[in-house]
RNA sequence: CGCGGGGUAGAGCAGUCUGGUAGCUCGUCGGGCUCAUAACCCGGAGGCCGUGGGUUCAAAUCCCCCCCCCGCAACCA
């Protein structure tokens, strides 16, 4: 038996999934269904990368151990795919025992052989600005940030020795036309980052500790790329007790990746895979982003669109539907309410569900629901014939190029060749004449028949609504389903019991429909606003003291100036008591450098300097959005600057 | 000159590699039909193919300049 291994990336469960995540699983999910239906040995992984700096975060932000926050959100993540009918074979997570083993041993081995090696990461460390520059960086010697005094100074990591393998990898991708999808990556991975050459990879960090821990040298964890492209043989079991899993189906035939972590994926995977003397996969293929109107989606944007949300209210088969056909694979596609709307009407409503009622109808109309076996020919038959028995083909064509919207779209073309054949035979009028009840028959034929060999080629992609075509055609026999049996237009449904039917899927009012979505956001955004006191009197209450901890104070605006190249930020010289703090914020959407001198206003002084654009941040000032508008915080009249306040 | 993608009918896109009648879906207008979920089928209208220049018998397509949009990168302390 064939194999066919397919992979998506691994989730990094810092939030909760949106719809751009469920848009990569479910078009694995659609491969894997259709491989397994055209008679492969099928592995299909999954699952979720739970180490790094930001988990540890945004755990310690939610008052949580690190594990303890991500088995929350995987635990939903889970949920999400049972919802979304993901038929994965395996969820690996990078903090199970089984994975973290083996990365260890993974490490240790290249370590072994000299591919990873310790060494000092030099360089002039600003203290203040907590960062390394290079030589050539500085500016008189000095921190081009904040102009102060730098020192040389070294800190311990590992390496792995990337540079070694680039001219092999380089070979490699030459030699293989299909390991990067689509082509035009492959030219951006080796203009971009192969040709120029490649700089040996730093490959531990020693600044966390929420990471796979390097088994011989205390304090320093995994990088996390390491640990996390090694996913892919982590769950095959490689290096452990049991690898059969990955004797069989290794090398991946695809990794299927979104397109901003392609290079990993072609450059550092295959490294890796090479200096553990492995064969690399088959292919990778970068898919586009599913976009909103108005951009990327982002939390800051606060435009994600829930998967959950849309398989409550539309079924799953039509979110997967619209997933899988509106997206071109490999460029960007465009999310919206309305699109999703007029793709469930025009192609799942009008198009498929109403000629499956039509169908249906007709055939208890004038016999009885049984699917005639004796009939005659019409001139209008060849084309569905032909058309039907070489749908496969051209289906099972697309699927392996990973073309999964066109494969959709060629099984919608014979879906209205079905349709327009009944107005050109018009069954309607054959059915007036007792003459003419064999030609009738052999309409009645043809549409079921037709309608069979469609469902089968939709179970990969809306199982349900195969399903419950083959249901109401009285297909209960596996054969009759079977990849096998659409590959010719045979006589498979005649005798069959046909059911009268309910619609398949109901036509939505678009416009009131999405009046009915705004109203349903905004309810959102007031129960939003109505929790939030809420919470402060439960758990998010504070002490005196806590409060006493956050050092505000007033500080008046001295210079203040735009930073260039950014949107937001404005670099300002703010007196505060005897001191003068640099203070960067991003308010030039609201306020100008100009109007901001001479401004009275909070400032929180005690909080940690960070570097924001690469300009030191010493300190915060107070402000307030909403609905877009910000307004500062600022004094009731005059006080000297440097006071508490409290 | 940071990297990349894009500008084609009202909307969303294909066509550009390999020049030769500008195409698809939705919408819109008109017609047909009544088996069906106001559905289905047929037809029409609607495009200086971002601007300007060049190559060519011929340019959406090849070359050059410019304009605009978007994403990435850096950030909204």
């Amino acid at each position: 038996m064939k194999k066919y291994y397919i992979t998506t990336p691994i989730y990094y469960p810092s939030d909760k999934l949106h719809i751009g995540h469920s848009y990569t699983t479910v078009a694995a999910d659609a491969l894997a269904r259709f491989k397994r239906q055209t008679g492969y040995d099928v592995m299909f992984l999954t699952g979720t990368d739970e180490h790094g700096q930001k988990i540890e975060r945004v755990a310690k932000q939610a008052g949580k151990a690190p594990k303890e926050y991500v088995d929350e959100i995987v635990a939903s993540i889970r949920e999400l795919w049972k919802l979304l009918k993901i038929s994965n074979d395996d969820f690996i997570r990078t903090t199970e025992p089984r994975h973290v083993k083996t990365v260890q041993k993974i490490f240790k081995k290249l370590y072994d052989q000299g591919d990873i090696y310790k060494s000092e990461y030099e360089g002039w460390y600003c203290t203040p600005c907590e960062s390394f520059w290079l030589e050539r960086q500085l500016v008189d010697g000095k921190c081009p940030d904040c102009g102060r005094e730098v020192e040389m100074t070294t800190e311990e990591s590992y390496f792995f020795k990337v540079s070694k393998y680039a001219d092999r990898l380089i070979e490699y991708i030459n030699e293989h036309d299909e390991f990067i999808q689509p082509p035009s990556r492959k030219n951006e991975m080796l203009n971009n980052f192969l040709l120029p050459g490649l700089e040996d990879l730093c490959v531990s960090r020693t600044s966390f500790n929420w990471g796979v821990p390097v088994s011989f040298d205390e304090g320093h964890v995994v990088y996390v790329w390491i640990d996390a492209l090694s996913n892919y043989i982590t769950a095959l079991g490689y290096l452990s007790e049991d690898d059969s899993k990955f004797k069989k189906y290794w090398p991946a035939d695809v990794h299927l990746v979104g397109k901003e972590i392609i290079r990993f994926h072609t450059i550092i995977w295959p490294i890796l895979l090479m200096a553990l003397d492995l064969p690399l996969p088959k292919q990778v293929f970068g898919h586009g982003w599913l976009m909103l109107e108005g951009g990327k989606m982002s939390k800051s944007k606060g435009n994600v669109v829930d998967p959950v949300k849309l398989v409550e209210r539309y079924g799953v088969d039509a979110v997967r539907y619209f997933l899988l056909r509106e997206v071109p694979f490999g460029a960007d596609g465009l999310y919206s309410s309305e699109a999703l709307l007029i793709r469930m009407n025009a192609d799942l409503a009008n198009d498929l569900g109403n000629l499956v009622s039509r169908t249906a109808a007709m055939i208890n109309k004038y016999f009885d629901g049984v699917v005639p076996s004796e009939y005659e020919s019409s001139e209008h038959d060849a084309l569905i014939e032909e058309k039907g028995a070489a749908l496969g083909g051209l289906v099972e064509g697309h699927m392996n190029a990973l073309r999964l919207p066109e494969a959709l779209s060629d099984i919608w073309d014979y879906i209205g060749s079905l349709n327009k054949y009944i107005d050109l035979t018009m069954p309607w009028i054959l059915a007036r004449d007792e003459d003419k009840k064999k030609q009738l028959a052999g309409v009645m034929y043809h549409l079921a028949e037709g309608l069979r060999i469609v469902s089968v080629l939709l179970t990969p992609f809306i199982e349900g609504t195969a399903k419950k075509i083959q249901d109401i055609l009285g297909l209960e026999d596996e054969a009759l389903v079977s990849w096998e049996s659409i590959m010719s237009f045979g006589k498979n449904v005649c005798g069959k019991s046909v059911k009268k039917t309910q619609p398949l899927f109901p036509r939505i009012e678009v416009e009131k429909e999405l009046e009915e979505l705004e109203k349903i956001s905004d309810n959102r955004d007031l129960k939003k606003k109505k929790n939030v006191p809420k919470k402060q009197e439960s758990a998010g209450v504070i002490t005196y003291d806590d409060f006493m901890n956050v050092e505000l104070k007033i500080g008046k605006v001295k210079e203040a100036v735009a930073i260039e190249k950014s949107d937001k930020l404005i670099k300002m010289q703010v007196q505060v008591g005897e001191e003068t703090r640099q203070i960067v914020s991003g308010i030039r959407q609201w306020y100008s450098p100009e109007e901001m001198v001479g401004k009275t206003i909070v400032v929180v002084a005690n909080l940690k300097p960070a570097k924001l654009f690469g300009t030191l941040s010493e300190g915060m000032l107070l402000a307030a959005e909403s609905d877009g508008v910000l307004k500062l915080v600022t004094l009731d009249g005059e006080l000297p600057s440097g006071v508490r306040v409290s």
